[in-house]
Formats: structure tokens, C-alpha cells, sequence
DNA sequence: TCTGGGGTCCTAGGACCC
DNA sequence: TCTGGGGTCCTAGGACCC
């Protein structure tokens, strides 16, 4: 702890460093395939080789030499940087201005990062991951301001030669100004800025840098003449209260170097979900319930694993052009049910019958993990084998007596919804007697709620 | 322009409770 | 009783981030 701190300092002095690494799609790709290093590379999500479809995940620095961009259509980035293998048979064409496509393959990437994450972990005492290829470091207690480049050039030469990928790393006394300087001198960047030289620093960057400003943002600003962070820095702080809401302070207040937070490392998620799009818009309900179905399935399939439990189902639906709509109910109490989770879905997708579909989405929200210590081994042969007895021989009678009611009467579904409405009633009634069903074990009584 | 998939937080309105 | 206010929960949408 540092005793010589000038009263009135906003927040708690850190030394706070941000990692980001460099194409990192692109990087592991050209990590296992060699030939691709030093060659335009696009990582396409939603794309598989040959294709037209999908999005640019990642394009390599060769790559955006060409226009390629982020969340580009992978259609478009194939006319500005053809494949390497169409260019060869294609007179038209100049294989000396072509690239290499690769489809996204998450479940490699994972693997490297984790590599990645042991290493920042074994480097600092706080480590918070924003993303797979994004973390924040507290080094407050470990280094110092004169040491601290020298730490950071450590950090990146570690990943570098244990992991085979490279990072850039910003060091700043705030999170916001960590995370913009560790994008200034990108590729394999290291820049400190230093507790006396945040806002100058800031101070000539275009306003679309300041964490928490996007285009819509951006656009509205400079209708009002903001257009860099010292502008933003400079306005009157009631104005963007009045344009923005609290978020106008707050971009304010990031733009000035002013940043409380300090580095945390990540909770349980708040939601978790899963989406996918069709090759083109349908509406034919057939292909949405399968999609849907599917989905339902990988989400709740997701939760069971990270011990999860949910309280509200809900699907997300892209209509043409692309507007996106979203349907949510929630349950009396927080459930692990799978064929609640497809059964509620499906129900919430019916509203759509006839709308043509470009994309669908699961999610569940409302979580809790306070039953999931047993759930994480996912094994019915520990020590603590009651509760699981018991948790199995619930779900599956509850699966039963929803199959039952479905056949007898549509009880089920709609039901929840006017439950909410209903209040205290629903006790009462008995109607919604299957709600019972999907209460979680250690939950009796509907009272409860 | 016709874009993927995974998230977070904020806001606004409605229903309901006291 | 029709009049005021505060608080919470839920749903839907929007903006943003990587």
C-alpha cells in the first residue's frame, strides 16, 4: 500500500494491465498450420470451406490490407480478397492477391486460450477475462510504475514462446485507459501510460474509442460537434445527461481519464444462450421448430454442465431485414429442465408462425447457481448421491406429467405466463398444478414465491 | 450493407403490492 | 375510498462489447 496518495484522487490508485491478443482466431489457425503465417487469413463464423456465407470472425493484418474487416460478410471480403484455390483456376484472377478462408473452430481456440489464461494467472494476483482472447490484470501489489514495462515485455515474450501467439498489452491506472492503450500500437504492442498522462493521452482519439461509445452513440455526438475524447471530455456533463442517460456521464467520465472500477475477476454468467441463422430467411415453421428444438437443447445442455439453473426461458427471432424481436417467460421459481426449456420455446416461437425467420436464439437467464457444487461433477456415483437420486427421479417424472398434460388438455404452457398475473391465486386454483413440477428439489411449496 | 454468435447493462412501461 | 407515492418484478427493446 502506498501511503503518498493526494487526497481527492478518483478511486483507489492501480496499476491495472490489458492483454488483448492479436487476430487471435487468425493466430491459433496459423499457430497449427505454419503456411499461414505472413498470409491474408480470414476466420469465418457461419462459414464452411467453399462457401459464400457466414461472417469475418478474424482477418489476419495481411487480410485487412484488402478492406477485409470484423463482422464483414464473408461474401464481401471474398471480393476484395479472393480464395487462394479459386485463384489458381481463375485466369481473372491474381494469386498473388488472394488469401486463405478457414471455417471457426471454437473448440481449438478454447484450448489455446486456456494456455494463455495459465499464464496471466501465474503473472498476476487479479486476473479478470472480458472474452476468449481479453483479460485485465491488477498489478498494483506486485510491480511498480518504474517496473512495469519491463514485466509486461515479460508477460508478452512468455506467451509468445510458450503459446505461439502474440498479445498486445496496455498499462494504465485506470481500466478504460489499460484497454485503449493496449489497442494503440497493435500488433504486438506494449504502451504504459502513466497516472499523470491519462488524459492527455486520451485527449486526440476519435470519440469511438472511449469504451461504451458505438456508432449510434458516435453519430449523435458529432451532431452536437463531439467528435475526439478531449471533446467529450469537455462537455457539459447535463447535456449528454440529457442525450444519453447516466451512460452519458459515464462516457464523460471515461473520456477524462475517470474511471472507479477496479479489476474483479469475472462471476457466474448472468444468461446464457445460443442462436444460429438460416442460409436465407424461411418461414416454413418446420425448419424453425427443428432449429429451435435444437438449440433448447444445447443451451439447457450448457447450463446442466455449469450447474445452472434457470428462472426464465426465452428465444430471440430475426426477421427480414433484420429486426429482432425477443419473447421471454418466466417460471415461479428457478428450474434445470430441458423439455421445459424446449417446450417453453417452441410456445414463445408459435407468435411467429407465419413470419419469415433469418435467425433463431435460446436463452435462459435468471440464473442461479446455488445448487450447483454437485451438479459441476455430473456423476451419480459420489458421496452425496441422495440429492442426486432425488434431483434424476424429479426430472423424470415431471418430464412424464408434462408429456401427460400436453396430450390431455394444453394445461401446460400459457399457463405460466397468466400465473404471474394471477398471483396468489394460483395456490389456490390448483390449475396451474404443474408448475409444481418443475420446481427444483429443494423447493416445496410455491409459497415460497 | 444484407452480418455470426456470445454476452452485458440500461430504460421504459405495465402489473402488482403496500 | 379514486387518490398519492414508493417499490419490485417482469417483458421488450436498444446499445454496446468482443
Amino acid at each position: 500500500m502506498d501511503a503518498a496518495r493526494l487526497p481527492g484522487t478518483s478511486g483507489p490508485e492501480q496499476i491495472v494491465a490489458h492483454v488483448d491478443m492479436d487476430c487471435f482466431y487468425a493466430a491459433c489457425e496459423q499457430r497449427r498450420e505454419p503456411a499461414l503465417r505472413g498470409e491474408p487469413l480470414v476466420v469465418g463464423m457461419g462459414y464452411e470451406n467453399g462457401a459464400t456465407h457466414g461472417a469475418v470472425a478474424t482477418a489476419s493484418y495481411e487480410a485487412r490490407a484488402y478492406g477485409v474487416e470484423s463482422a464483414m460478410a464473408i461474401s464481401e471480403a471474398l471480393e476484395r480478397l479472393p480464395r487462394k484455390v479459386d485463384a489458381v483456376d481463375d485466369p481473372a484472377l491474381d494469386v498473388e492477391d488472394a488469401g486463405f478462408y478457414r471455417p471457426v473452430e471454437m473448440d481449438f481456440y478454447e484450448s489455446v486460450a486456456a494456455d494463455v489464461r495459465d499464464i496471466l494467472h501465474a503473472e498476476a494476483a487479479v486476473v479478470r477475462e472480458v472474452s476468449i482472447d481479453e483479460a485485465y490484470l491488477d498489478v498494483t501489489e506486485q510491480v511498480s510504475w518504474e517496473t512495469v514495462e519491463s514485466w509486461a515485455q515479460d508477460l508478452k515474450d512468455t506467451i509468445e514462446s510458450e503459446v505461439g501467439v502474440a498479445a498486445s498489452v496496455g498499462v494504465a491506472p485506470t481500466m478504460s485507459a489499460a484497454k485503449v492503450a493496449s489497442d494503440r500500437d497493435k500488433p504486438d504492442g506494449l504502451i504504459v501510460v502513466e497516472p499523470g498522462a491519462v488524459r492527455e493521452f486520451f485527449d486526440d482519439l476519435p470519440v469511438e474509442d472511449v469504451h461504451g461509445v458505438g456508432p449510434v452513440t458516435a453519430r449523435e455526438l458529432a451532431s452536437l460537434d463531439i467528435e475526439t475524447a478531449g471533446d467529450l471530455a469537455a462537455a457539459d456533463p447535463e447535456l449528454l445527461a440529457e442525450r444519453f442517460g447516466e451512460r452519458g456521464r459515464e462516457i464523460r467520465r471515461y473520456a477524462r481519464g475517470e474511471d472507479e472500477r477496479s479489476v474483479t475477476p469475472k462471476g457466474d454468467p448472468k444468461s446464457l444462450s445460443r442462436e444460429s441463422a438460416f442460409t436465407e430467411a424461411t418461414a416454413e415453421m418446420e425448419a424453425k421448430c427443428r432449429q429451435v428444438r435444437t438449440l433448447a437443447d444445447a443451451v439447457a445442455d450448457r447450463a446442466q454442465r455449469k450447474g445452472a439453473r434457470y428462472q426464465t426461458i426465452g428465444i430471440k427471432v430475426v426477421t427480414p431485414p433484420f429486426d429482432v424481436n425477443t419473447r421471454a417467460r418466466s417460471l415461479p421459481g428457478p428450474v434445470e429442465e430441458p423439455d421445459l426449456v424446449r417446450r417453453v420455446a417452441l410456445d414463445l416461437l408459435g407468435e411467429f408462425d407465419d413470419d419469415p425467420v433469418r435467425k433463431v436464439g435460446v436463452r435462459v437467464s435468471n440464473l442461479d447457481f446455488s445448487a450447483g457444487e454437485q451438479a459441476n461433477l455430473d456423476g451419480f456415483g459420489g458421496g452425496s448421491g441422495t440429492e442426486e437420486t432425488t434431483d434424476s427421479s424429479v426430472a423424470d417424472n415431471s418430464s412424464e406429467t408434462a408429456k401427460e398434460q400436453d396430450e390431455e388438455g394444453q394445461v401446460g404452457l400459457g399457463t405460466f405466463g397468466e400465473s404471474e398475473a394471477a398471483g396468489d391465486t394460483m395456490d389456490e386454483d390448483g390449475g396451474p398444478a404443474d408448475t409444481h413440477i418443475s420446481l427444483p428439489p429443494g423447493q416445496t411449496t410455491l409459497a415460497d414465491f
